[in-house]
DNA sequence: ATAGGGTTAG
């Protein structure tokens, strides 16, 4: 018997104080079996008593069920499907969003082409349910035909939810300038499409956009930004190692009286600490009233990278007297606050507790941290050994952290079958094929150099090219690797040329070793000049005073030529140089570097 | 009755 019929024959007339049953469960709410539980005792209630029936009521139903918790899109499905009457645009609407959010946003598409096949019309509150999905499932061709379908059924100029949407799906498929011309074009715009357009930005690593669309908004009168704002400007700030900025963006915060909650908190303890400045993120982190998981580890990362690492492992067990349970993010950046600092046994011990004892598991990103420590000491046996030991499939990256080893330790046999595996895995990674090359080049095996160079050139294996930033007066000035766009070109270069007869009165001499890694030998010599921490560098020298700090923001590891570069110019010039690395700070300081030589 | 923007590491 159908389960409408049963509801027939037990009608009673439906109150209204059935409706408070049915609260709003947002996607935050618990997945706990009572509160399936709670929603099946509504919904056995309401087919006894009729409730059922009315279209309003078993609408609220099936929203409830469908946002509850991605487990039970299964159950909102059969409801709606056993209404025994046609549901109404709300239901479809509550299915897609449902779905939007849970792990198969593509079956969000295909209850709304159901919808569109049995004649239902979607209406404004349908399309940023499945504008979500498309964004989900990072889907261009896919968005681009609903944005055919928005126009052709006329939304899309009169709403601002959906240009919102548009937005931010283009945005995160990587489409930003589509994403600039339809908020351009909006007819209204409020806070959320100016956070969608700063985030779209930040997202697409165009972050000095991210950050002039926010001095833009701030000359509006119409709009004020909010906490969501912030989090994306100063998300923007730490990417870029801007701490001029950031710190600019701060003191905004405080002047306009900018909610500081516990995400914009954390957004800002992790850009103090990215940029450098350890001692303002500690007593920030020390202000937070509501630290949460993210809050602690930010934190704990924070020191390792600035070099602190027994005061992050300090901080990892305050964390727990807290009663915060770290998680698997914690634990990447304890184990890497071991490997910044050496601490082998620590490391080896908290690895070893962490499924036990922790109920944490270790994924591949903690085996890679734990490597990368055995590497770091020189022990490249035992990382091998726990390589071929863990539970899980080893990838590139893992194997890279050992490559890296054998490159810091010499290594040529393993590192030649490390390399040999990466390049199973990922035919075009392009630090094992320069490894390669180069351990044939040091062994004279010249015909083999050849092959893998002419590989690498029919395949097109380039390095990403190399950009170091550095903050002058509120602007950030980017360098390429041979950049010649700057205005002071010809004064950079002039004072570089200076520095390297400096450099070379001090008996420096050019290492070559990472520059192998780069390009081919004849480029060698001109590249070697010109990578872009050195354009930065000598920027740097030019433009600020005696005494100051330079502060120097890389995007990719600096070679060792740049580096024992970097340590000289620290005592011939008397100047602290901190340069961020893609993975951790060099403080360069009367000739020599906090990462003690290994990075 | 329903909607758009969100923090951590690698």
């Amino acid at each position: 018997m159908p389960l409408w019929l049963v509801a027939v024959e037990t009608r009673t007339k439906f109150s209204n104080s059935n409706i408070s049953l049915l609260t709003n469960r947002g996607f935050a709410s618990s997945s706990s079996p009572s509160n399936v539980k709670h929603l099946k005792q509504i919904h056995a209630k309401l087919i006894r008593n009729g409730g059922i029936l009315d279209i309003l009521t078993a609408g609220k139903l099936i929203a409830d069920i469908a946002v509850s918790n991605p487990s039970n899109l299964d159950y909102a499905k059969s409801v709606l499907t056993r209404l025994g009457y046609p549901p109404n645009t709300f239901m479809w609407n509550s299915m897609i969003r449902g779905y939007a959010h849970s792990p198969i946003p593509r079956e969000a598409i295909f209850f709304y082409h159901q919808m569109l096949e049995k004649g239902f019309s979607p209406n404004n509150y349908t399309y940023p349910f499945v504008l979500k999905a498309c964004t989900q499932l990072m889907d261009l061709n896919l968005g681009l035909g609903i944005h055919g379908t928005i126009i052709k059924r006329g939304f899309e100029d009169c709403d601002v939810f959906i240009q919102t949407s548009l937005v931010s799906f283009y945005a995160s498929c990587g489409s930003i300038a589509i994403a600039r011309q339809l908020f351009d074009r909006s007819p209204e715009r409020d806070v959320t499409s100016w956070n969608a357009l700063i985030k779209g930005y930040v997202r697409s690593n165009r972050h000095m956009d991210a950050i002039s669309v926010f001095r833009a908004m701030q000359d509006r009168r119409d709009v004020q930004a909010d906490e969501i704002t912030l989090l994306g400007v100063v998300l923007a700030c730490t990417q870029l190692g801007a701490l001029e900025m950031g710190s600019w963006v701060h003191a905004y915060i405080d002047k306009n009286c900018v909610k500081v909650g516990t995400s914009l908190g954390t957004a800002l303890v992790d850009m103090y600490a990215r940029c450098g400045s350890i001692d303002v993120a500690m007593a920030l982190f020390k202000g937070i009233p509501e630290r949460d998981v993210r809050t602690w580890s930010v934190m704990i990362s924070g020191l390792a990278i600035n070099g602190l690492a027994s005061e992050a492992l300090d901080l990892f067990l305050e964390m727990q007297r807290d009663g915060i349970d770290p998680d698997s993010v914690t634990f990447t950046s304890v184990l890497s606050s071991c490997s910044h600092a050496g601490m082998v046994e620590e490391g080896l011990q908290i690895l070893g507790k962490m499924g036990n004892f922790y109920k944490v598991e270790p994924t591949i990103e903690h085996y890679g941290c734990v490597v990368d420590l055995l590497g770091r000491a020189g022990r490249l046996d035992e990382a091998l050994g726990l390589i071929r030991r863990i539970p899980l499939k080893p990838d590139v990256v893992l194997w890279g952290a050992l490559l890296v080893a054998c490159r810091a330790h010499k290594n040529v046999e393993m590192g030649e079958m490390v390399a040999k595996e990466m390049l199973k895995l990922d035919p075009y990674h392009c630090g094992a094929h320069v490894f390669l090359s180069n351990v044939y080049a040091s062994t004279g095996r010249w015909a083999q150099v050849e092959q893998v160079r002419s590989s690498m050139k029919e395949q097109g294996i380039r390095k990403p090219p190399g950009s170091s930033l550095i903050e002058l007066g509120g602007d950030v000035h980017e360098f390429l690797a041979g950049d010649r766009s700057h205005p002071q070109t010809s004064e950079i270069y002039m004072m570089w040329d200076e520095i390297s007869r400096l450099l070379s009165l001090e008996g420096h001499v050019r290492s070559t070793n990472g520059v192998l890694f780069d390009i081919d030998e004849e480029e060698k010599e001109q590249a070697l000049s010109q990578h872009s921490e050195k354009l930065a560098v000598a920027f740097g020298l030019i433009n600020t005073r005696q005494g100051a700090a330079i502060r120097i923001v890389k995007n990719l590891r600096v070679c060792d030529d740049c580096h024992s570069a970097m340590k000289l110019i620290s005592k011939i010039f008397d100047r602290l140089i901190i340069i961020r690395d893609r993975c951790r700070f060099h403080h360069f300081k009367d000739g020599s570097c906090s990462c003690s030589d290994y990075w």
